[in-house]
RNA sequence: GAGCUCGUAGCUCAGUUGGUUAGAGCGCCAGGUUGUGGCCCUGGAGGCCGUGGGUUCAAAUCCCAUCGGGCUCCCCA
C-alpha cells in the first residue's frame, strides 16, 4: 500500500471512532470511582517548563535524560510533559491549593509524552490516568492511593496482576541506606555496568533495578534497605502493610524495587500483568515526600500513583473484556422524496429535545440503501416517510429487530419512544 | 540507541522454479425488489505489489539501499 502524503508521527496513534467508545467508557469508570473515593480533577496544560520536568523527575533519570520532546520558542524552553505528577505539584504549589485546606486528592486523564522506539504497550503519546494526594503524611493516603488504583482493575475485571510494595526510605535512612550500599558496592565498582556506575555517586539505589547480567551478582547480595529504614519509616510501611491486609489487597515485599523517578520516598510500588508482554507495568507510583518543596513550596509530603491507560486497554483485549457497547440510534429516518426530507430534518430536534436520539440519511439515497444503513448504524427504529404518510399525517414506525411496524402520528411516536 | 522480522485493494491475506491484462474473502457502491435492512444472487469501483536503484528479453517474485510497521533488549505507563 502506497504511503499516504500525511501521516501521524510515529510513535503517536489515532484512536478512531470504533476504538473511541471503549475509551469513552473506561474513562467514565475512572471519573465515577474518583467520586466514590472524592478525589477532584486536575488538568494542566501540555506543555511545562523544562526546568520543572528536570528538576522534578531528576537530571539522571531515563526519562529526562533521553525520552523528552523539549524545544524552544524566544526565551521560553518547552517540554511535553512525560508524566504528570511533577506539573499536579507545581499546580499545588502555583495556587496555592494547601489554602484549600486539609490535603489535596487530587486525579487526572490525559495525554503524555516519551520520544521512545515504540513498541507493543508503548508509545511516544500515550495516556495516564492516575492520582496524587497531597499533604497528608498518614499511611491511610498511601493506602487510599492504592485502593483507588486497583478498584479500577477490579471494576474492569483485570485480576491477573502482581503488586510489588517496597520502602524506599525517608531521606535520612535513606542516606544511611545508600552509603552502606556503595561500602558494599565500592570494592567491584568497575565490574559493573557502565550506567551503574554512573549512577554509583548519585543515585546508587537504581542499580538494584538494573538488568544489566553483569551486574546481576551484586545485587543478588546487596543489602536490603528494609535493615536500614529508621523507626518512623518502618512503622509506616508496616501500617501501610496492614492497612492493606485488611483491604484484603493482595501484594508481595520486593526489596529491591527502585522507581524510574528520583523523587519517591518511603511507599513506593508498581502493578504488573503477564497480560502484557515485555512492557509489564500497569501501573505504578509510590510517597514523594520531597517533591513538593524541590519545586519551591513548603515541605509538604504527598502520594500518587500512575497507570498507562493503553495498557489497561490491551490487558482487556487479552482477557476479552469489552468495555463499550455496541454502536446504535434510536431513531433513523427513511425519507421518501423532497418533503419527506425536509419533514424529517424538522421533526429530528423534537426527538432529540426527548433524549431520543435520531439521525437520517445525508446522502439522498434509494430508500434500500436507507435502509441498509439503519441496519448497519443499528438503529432500534426506522420512521418511513412517503408521501402516502405525508398526506395521512401517519407514518410507519419500523421496530427494526422485531421487523413490526405500526402507523402513528408523528405525536405518538414521540410519545411511545420518549 | 541495538537486534530480529514483515511490507501485495479500506481490512485479512493468496500469488508456483522470475513468464501475458495481479487474485480471493470481508468491507464499500449499485442492481435483483419503481416503498423496506439483515440472508442470498449478479455486477461495479478500488492496486505505482512501501519507495529508489540494480540484475534480466522479462521482476510482486532475485540483489542492494531506504522508509514504515510489528516484536525484542534497555527503560518505563
Amino acid at each position: 500500500m502506497a504511503k499516504p502524503k500525511y501521516t501521524s508521527h510515529v510513535g503517536m496513534v489515532d484512536i478512531l471512532p470504533d476504538e473511541s467508545p471503549k475509551w469513552r467508557a473506561l474513562e467514565n469508570i475512572i471519573h465515577e470511582e474518583a467520586v466514590r473515593f472524592n478525589f477532584e480533577e486536575i488538568r494542566t496544560p501540555i506543555m511545562e517548563q523544562t526546568e520543572l520536568i528536570v528538576r522534578g523527575i531528576g537530571q539522571l533519570t531515563d526519562i529526562v535524560s533521553k525520552e523528552i520532546f523539549a524545544f524552544e520558542k524566544g526565551d521560553s524552553h518547552y517540554v511535553l510533559r512525560p508524566e504528570l505528577t511533577a506539573p499536579v505539584v507545581r499546580s499545588y504549589v502555583e495556587h496555592h491549593l494547601d489554602q484549600r485546606g486539609g490535603s489535596q486528592k487530587l486525579y487526572y486523564i490525559g495525554p503524555m509524552f516519551r520520544a521512545e522506539k515504540p513498541q507493543k504497550g508503548r508509545q511516544r503519546q500515550f495516556h495516564q490516568f492516575g492520582v496524587e494526594v497531597i499533604g497528608s503524611d498518614d499511611p491511610v493516603a498511601d493506602v487510599e492511593t492504592i485502593a483507588f488504583m486497583m478498584r479500577i482493575y477490579e471494576r474492569i475485571g483485570i485480576r491477573n496482576f502482581e503488586l510489588k510494595l517496597n520502602s524506599v526510605g525517608d531521606p535520612e535512612s535513606r542516606e544511611a541506606y545508600k552509603e552502606a550500599l556503595r561500602e558494599y558496592l565500592k570494592p567491584n565498582l568497575s565490574k559493573l555496568s557502565e550506567v551503574s556506575q554512573k549512577r554509583f555517586e548519585k543515585n546508587p539505589m537504581r542499580i538494584l533495578d538494573s538488568k544489566e547480567t553483569e551486574d546481576q551478582e551484586f545485587i543478588k547480595n546487596a543489602p536490603v534497605i528494609q535493615d536500614y529504614l529508621n523507626e518512623e519509616t518502618a512503622s509506616h510501611f508496616e501500617k501501610v502493610t496492614q492497612y492493606l491486609d485488611d483491604l484484603g489487597i493482595s501484594y508481595t515485599i520486593d526489596p529491591y524495587l527502585v522507581r524510574g523517578m528520583d523523587y519517591y520516598t518511603r511507599t513506593a510500588f508498581e502493578l504488573t500483568s503477564p497480560d502484557l508482554g515485555s512492557q509489564d507495568a500497569l501501573a505504578g507510583g509510590g510517597r514523594y515526600d520531597l517533591l513538593v518543596e524541590e519545586i519551591g513550596g513548603q515541605p509538604t509530603p504527598a502520594v500518587g500513583f500512575a497507570a498507562g491507560m493503553e495498557r489497561l486497554l490491551i490487558a482487556c483485549e487479552e482477557l476479552g473484556i469489552e468495555l463499550a457497547e455496541e454502536k446504535s440510534v434510536d431513531v433513523y429516518f427513511v425519507t421518501l422524496g423532497g418533503a419527506a426530507r425536509s419533514f424529517a430534518i424538522k421533526h429530528l430536534p423534537k426527538l432529540r429535545e426527548a433524549g431520543v436520539s435520531a439521525t437520517m440519511d445525508y446522502m439522498s439515497r434509494s430508500m434500500k440503501a436507507q435502509m441498509k444503513d439503519a441496519n448497519r448504524e443499528n438503529a432500534r427504529y426506522t420512521i418511513i416517510i412517503g408521501d402516502n404518510e405525508l398526506n395521512e399525517g401517519k407514518f410507519t414506525l419500523r421496530n427494526m429487530k422485531e421487523s413490526e411496524e405500526d402507523s402513528l402520528s408523528f405525536n405518538e411516536i414521540l410519545t411511545k419512544l420518549s
